[in-house]
DNA sequence: TAATTCACTTGATGCAAATCAATGCACATT
DNA sequence: AATGTGCATTGATTTGCATCAAGTGAATTA
């Protein structure tokens, strides 16, 4: 599963773009909401060197599978990934997407060995970040140790929020929630939150949701109908945000 | 918030038991599931140090609340505590149920403000671990380091679990696999696995597993005419495991 | 001893979402 | 143009669990 690729090739007349796997921590665009946040120049250059950048990944193609040994972490650079796990009866529950800048494969630090499969949802590339370096250079950068532990920590607390999702939540509380996850997220990386273009199909929306396609289907035209949403396909317009809001039963 | 006690007080004469907080690391008998767990003779002096260890607190009080500053992590030492969320309109979630030896606390990390709020279900004592010491030292023990990453990893993969129980699984399925984690822990504790009393109410069960009281108290009745539990108020035996096993619908 | 409370159990009914089934639509293949 | 395939939508029916309501038993208090 090596996916390491050799960094002198094609190196000149290269434009940066999306999947552009030359691009380092210092400059790349994602790095106030990846780990480089709050390191230090000659750190980042440290942190830049233990770092591992692939060729980009097609649709469907999979990072790493529950079961694999665990070796890396690994940040989206472009595209979407989810992250799934298999039930003993061959069923899937997808557990998180991952969109640029966010860093999955953390489930797997407990018992060397991933807990669950990632895969890609569109043309995606990641940087792979062996987690053995990470460990080390984190017992002597104390902000990038406090960086890693807040990262993990966040990934407990958003299972936390799907947890009390599935748990107490209605299909259209569900549905509006995930929406305005994905607005929220985009906002991070200074797109648009009202108008996007949603990264996965129904099925894996129901999935990760609690619910069958159909529901997910029925919810989102609803919401068109009661014209909270624009619906075409994958592609969402939010049209009235706090009627979003409202139907999410959240107080942000 | 402060619950440090001085650890001179009360020094002779006194028999370690379940609630004893003048116990050490070195000498506590669940330290092979704790953090100690790995570290050398003279750094699990290092760990003690830094560990402050309360009096027991009764049960309902809490540890701490959603929204509280976050300082510390916490080792239950005795009893069980229950972590929940409270949602926006004002009903719990319960996210995790916490035996001796177990750690929590950790999802205040990522904001430096803790996540959920913890209280006990019954008398139980617990050793609370600075976290900004407990940084600092596991740069300086790549054991400790190690085994922290693990224990968060731990939170992330018991999530996980959670969610796709939530999500997948019917209510017998629910019911039946929280039976078996409770036996399991039992076990790593070296008490019974058939054999326990359950030291959370009905209601904290069903709100945990999204269930309603009512469900969760049939699910146990139709266990006990199936005959694979007798069930006795809190008291539990488990008279079939393969049968409970089944009924959770896991393969292990 | 009776009364109150609390945690749990049991039964009857309703509803939200699953399931089953059909259809539509975009896009690729021939 | 015809055919296939994957994904999304819509409608009809079923069902598992929530809800509502009442009842039990043990512990606590009067």
């Amino acid at each position: 599963m090596s996916i390491y690729i050799s960094k002198s090739a094609q190196d000149d007349g290269f434009k940066p773009c999306a999947h552009d796997y030359q691009v380092h921590c210092g400059n790349c665009r994602l790095n106030s909401i990846c780990l480089p946040l709050s390191l230090e120049s000659d750190d980042i250059q440290q942190l830049d060197d233990i770092i591992q950048r692939s060729k980009p990944l097609k649709k469907g193609q999979h990072l790493y599978r529950e079961g694999d040994d665990f070796q890396s972490v690994y940040a989206v650079r472009s595209g979407t990934l989810k992250a799934y796990k298999t039930t003993d009866d061959g069923r899937e529950q997808v557990t998180g997407f991952y969109f640029p800048g966010e860093i999955l494969g953390m489930d797997g630090i407990s018992k060397n060995t991933h807990a669950s499969s990632a895969s890609t949802l569109e043309t995606s590339a990641v940087c792979e970040i062996p987690f053995s370096s990470l460990a080390k250079l984190s017992a002597l950068m104390p902000n990038l140790q406090r960086h890693f532990f807040q990262l993990m920590s966040r990934e407990i607390t958003d299972d936390q929020v799907l947890i009390t999702l599935l748990s107490k939540n209605s299909a259209d509380e569900r549905v509006a929630a995930l929406l305005l996850s994905i607005s929220a997220r985009n906002a991070r990386r200074k797109l648009s939150s009202t108008h996007f273009r949603l990264p996965m199909s129904r099925v894996d929306i129901g999935n990760y949701l609690g619910l069958t396609v159909e529901t997910v289907s029925r919810v989102l035209s609803r919401m068109q109908k009661m014209e909270l949403l624009c619906v075409d396909n994958k592609e969402i317009e939010i049209l009235d945000m706090p009627g979003v809001r409202n139907m999410a039963n959240v107080a942000s």
